[in-house]
DNA sequence: CTATACGTTGTACATTGTACGCTGTAAAAA
DNA sequence: TTTTTACAGCGTACAATGTACAACGTATAG
């Protein structure tokens, strides 16, 4: 799975796009039979059934009754339809208050929503967001989610790079947990039939002698999990580390 | 930047390759003009230099002086290259010794080693690793980042998590930094002039009375690193959070 | 009623991974 | 030595993709 890269146009018109500004009433000519939250939300549904990959500006044109070209008329391309899907994403999800609640249990809080949202739009673990969206959105989900470490004695500066850190692992997590499920999907062989199939080279190259905690350590985790990762593990141990993490930070302030 | 996927095709063929194994020595017909090595070794180099999404067969194949379909009598297809070419690079690694060194130090060895895998090799960032690769690249970079975490008395299980933790930390540190540099080169407009074009729609839509946290925060954010990313500080940061995060997890064993 | 701006569409192109079949070579079989 | 044959390398071909461009038709302004 390949990242999608986003927004490579004019960055004032993206912007425009995200906040729905009017941008012009045209006043001549047939009008426009679709929306830009039609185009949004029929690529996104093709994503989130089909995945990434599947999404391609014939199929979402196909979905609406027009041809690929048309999509043009409301989106600048296909970086900027990315853009907006994460962006009404975002929007969508759910902010639920967790004013007075402890910390740890705010920022648990936190995670548990956008682990909702990748499960919900697993694409969206793989478009990348260095440069934030700016979008309503995103605003919105930063506003509800800076909430959840305010009045902890921390530095704005800190604030912002402790949410940094907690949704990076979460879309890390994100990002594994949906490349665990595509791979298990598309190799048609179980996890026990891969072993079975590749035991006799594995026996003679996995020399326990050369690699001696590789060994038992990789069984030992394998046996436990009954894969080579387990999501739903990996999830409950790392967010443990990330609260643990910020304890640190948090104590010290 | 779309995450790559590897591996689709006969996983048993797959590791043999890894292994390097000779494979049944063919004994009719004309010798090879290449190797796999070589293979690995040119389109490494134009990953590099040139990113994954330039790495193209017709490319590699070029940089050897041979047609694409030429390719195909080394490596099943584009998805076990790049299996090969990580492997490789794994093996390519330093592995510092820090024996006797505190824990703490060690980790952040491994960190380091981690980190300077993904500024040599910046595609490697963005291929994913779910199923391990199992090649003896890999075996060896586990078996040495394991010594950093051993004898702290936690539990195989635990051990393993805690690498996985650290290591997906260190990779979605790397993808972050990587899209950040890729969205400044090819955005053409610099951090400044992405601000001084988009200010007036921003100034409009971005109400601090709407907004509170997130306009105060982010700015404080963007003022103290010159953007709204700094991969440097967020490196410092996150590594710390992650230590201090594993060091409840050893203090408790 | 005419002219013009603009939505929609068909066609077209460059780029990708890779399937297929041809050609020539070098070792095995005679 | 001659014949056979497996296999390396190559040329061609195809389907899929994003999107540029120009033709077409429509609805409003004059």
């Amino acid at each position: 799975m390949a990242d999608e890269r986003t927004s490579a146009g004019d960055p004032a018109r993206t912007l425009q796009l995200l906040w729905r500004e009017p941008a012009a009433v045209p006043r001549r000519g047939p009008r426009q039979g679709l929306t830009v939250d039609a185009v949004v939300e029929a690529a996104t549904s093709l994503a989130d059934t089909s995945g990434l990959e599947a999404l391609t500006m014939r199929k979402v044109a196909s979905a609406l009754g027009v041809v690929a070209m048309t999509l043009y008329t409301y989106v600048p391309g296909k970086a900027e339809l990315l853009d907006l899907m994460l962006d009404a994403a975002y929007g969508r999800m759910s902010r639920t208050s967790t004013e007075g609640r402890p910390w740890r249990e705010r920022v648990t809080a936190v995670a548990a929503e956008n682990r909702r949202l990748f499960e919900t739009h697993p694409w969206a673990a793989s478009v990348s967001t260095v440069r934030p969206l700016l979008g309503p959105g995103q605003m919105g989900k930063y506003e509800h989610e800076l909430a959840a470490l305010d009045g902890l004695g921390l530095s704005d500066v800190e604030v912002d790079a402790a949410l940094t850190h907690l949704l990076s692992f979460v879309q890390a997590w994100a990002r594994s947990a949906a490349d665990s499920v595509a791979a298990a999907a598309e190799s048609s062989l179980s996890e026990a039939e891969w072993w079975a199939v590749n035991a006799p080279l594995l026996d003679r190259v996995l020399d326990p002698a050369v690699y001696p905690l590789a060994t038992r350590v990789g069984s030992a985790a394998g046996a436990e999990h009954g894969a080579a990762y387990s999501p739903e593990f990996a999830y409950g141990f790392g967010l443990a580390r990330v609260l643990d993490g910020l304890a640190a930070l948090v104590e010290r302030a």
